[in-house]
DNA sequence: CGTCGCTATACATACGTATGCAGCTTCGCT
DNA sequence: AGCGAAGCTGCATACGTATGTATAGCGACG
């Protein structure tokens, strides 16, 4: 019942035409005439054919593929993905759909060998890169990746002296206005959930707005109120009852992730601190989760849809033309209960 | 800088040997003797060779590569998958690459036309199916795919007259074990936010596992206390508003979902019933947000991990040896804050 | 000592497509 | 009418791998 599946060449029998012209004419070629386009796609749909990826990317030496590259350092078990690269996903899904792209999938361990084969096995012909690592150990892989000529875009912090075609939300930005905001509310003690190392660019971005925006207010940044914190629930809920058990005093807290700062809400909350009338809190991502916090999170929204398109069409952009430029994406303060009361 | 990539040959010719030797070499074709692998090895190692997945798929007749279907009825623009189905994603990733797999992903709408043409492009051998939709809908899509001969797997409610293979939880068995807490804990006007509609076939477990536990008990379901909702906090929202609207007296919600819980747990909060004093909420998943909601929230926990697994298994099972087998995956209930205080 | 059998390798080929090139037809222009 | 050009189509081929079949080498046994 199940036949051989129909090649171009009955295609082209069905149809009265050489194999070459089939090909011609699926692919749009305008040396083939209207009536034998149409003959041949009528043939085409009656025997239900599809091209042959394997063999039209074996001649065309490319796949019309994109790799899609989550690397994680932590959580090396369950491999809970960011939220906010999950969320994601759909755009980039749909942004590859509509340039006839198809999306491969798969994660590494940062420390791991890190055999970026897709495009070396021609499975891809471009990698996405998306994770939060420390810099150090990613920065080679990266260089690496340039040495191989390997066409890759990747999610980070772009700013000056960095490799590669980076696209990113203007974390620091978003930091200045997370932390103007706090001011404007009347906070001066105002403690940062994240680290300031540059192990990790993009909240080291959101530090720098932290700190531009105390100078712009003519406040003075203490050191004692930045405490290291990962994005994960566990990291910020650890940071901030580290950030109590140091006594240090503090009336609003900005965590460099939304997961980090529910934690710390939590732990707060749990020892007796009002959110916001005795610490407002300031998230970063807009997870949904922020919004169906109790009190609702006030965060710095990253617009993840329009950051998956970007990711794609920056990366197809390299692969068919060879260019690509690195892009910064707006952010966007929204306003809510763990901020403001009401 | 960047030469052609070296083939079969190249190795060939390095290691003095012919193409064919090479590959198998390569594949552990046990007709090669110790000393011309090693010499292969040796050499493609220091070309840094990889195989060519386009020629090798183009041989061979398939990609060992699996294709991933997201499908959804509802959010056609935003596009937000369920949660649940992404919490599955890592460990399909990692099963397909401890099986030497790829895993291609994409979304399609239900009311689309569902070209599922991955299989027909030769791009996968084979198709993981996943989404919440009208079963009238899917149904004949799946009886198309059978038709085909294409292998695919499901997630759903694995049952008698089921079609293709289909892995599930245990979807009666964790309503009943929920409604039973329920009814342990005192609770006697237990309504059921979900839908006993046979067009959502794990929803409607769910609820024949509610009413199963009325059964036992020898309490009487009231269909007054039967919301529809689909499986979205919005929905659940929608479903405990109109729930409270209908004036009907009620103790207890089970939700066919974390997110309808927790949109229903925030209007019944909202409308200042006490949780759980006046109303004990169950949901079904557990979901990141279950644990980190307020109060906490007693749920069924599925094991996304051991569900991703299996899909894969199962239709590796079918690609590779024509034979697969519908399981049913055991579930956990959860006990938190939201049915028992303290 | 010849032949058989086994092992390890080489030879030849097919998978299905896309494209450079050649050839044919038709038309227009002088 | 003759010649060139342009528009279509067919021919030949290459992409890189995997595998069926043939062959060479070698030891063993009658």
């Amino acid at each position: 019942m199940s036949q051989r599946r129909p090649t171009s060449f009955d295609i082209a029998e069905l149809a009265g035409v050489s194999q070459p012209t089939v090909s011609r004419a699926l692919s749009g070629n305008p040396s083939v005439s209207a009536e034998t386009r149409a003959r041949v796609l009528a043939a085409a749909a009656q025997l239900q054919y599809t091209v042959d990826k394997n063999a039209s990317g074996l001649r065309r030496q490319h796949s019309r593929t994109l790799a899609l590259l989550f690397f994680e350092d932590l959580s090396p078990e369950d491999s809970l993905i960011n939220p906010f690269y999950l969320s994601m996903l759909g755009s980039m899904v749909r942004s590859c759909a509509a340039r006839g792209y198809d999306l491969l999938i798969s994660f590494q361990q940062l420390s791991s060998d890190w055999h970026v084969d897709y495009e070396d096995s021609r499975k891809a012909d471009g990698i996405i890169l998306l994770g939060y690592g420390d810099y150090l150990l990613y920065r080679p892989r990266l260089e690496k990746l340039i040495e191989q000529g390997t066409h890759f875009v990747r999610w980070g912090s772009p700013r000056e002296g960095e490799i590669g075609t980076t696209i990113g939300s203007d974390n620091e930005g978003g930091g200045a206005q997370a932390t103007a905001h706090l001011i404007a509310h009347g906070r001066r003690r105002i403690a940062f959930l994240g680290s300031a190392s540059p192990a990790y660019p993009e909240i080291l971005d959101r530090w720098i707005g932290y700190r531009r925006a105390h100078d712009e207010a003519a406040l003075k940044v203490d050191p004692a109120l930045t405490v290291d914190a990962l994005p994960s629930e566990e990291d910020g809920a650890r940071a901030a009852a580290a950030l109590l058990a140091s006594g240090a005093e503090f009336d609003a807290v900005f965590a460099s992730s939304d997961l980090a700062a529910i934690g710390a809400m939590r732990v707060l909350q749990e020892a007796a601190r009002r959110v916001p009338d005795d610490v407002a809190i300031v998230g970063f991502d807009d997870l949904a989760a922020a919004r169906s916090a109790r009190p609702s999170l006030t965060t710095v929204a990253q617009d993840a849809q329009s950051a998956g398109a970007a990711l794609v069409e920056a990366l197809i952009e390299a692969v068919e033309r060879g260019t690509s430029t690195s892009r910064l994406l707006p952010v966007e303060l929204k306003v809510r209960g763990s901020t403001v009361s009401g």
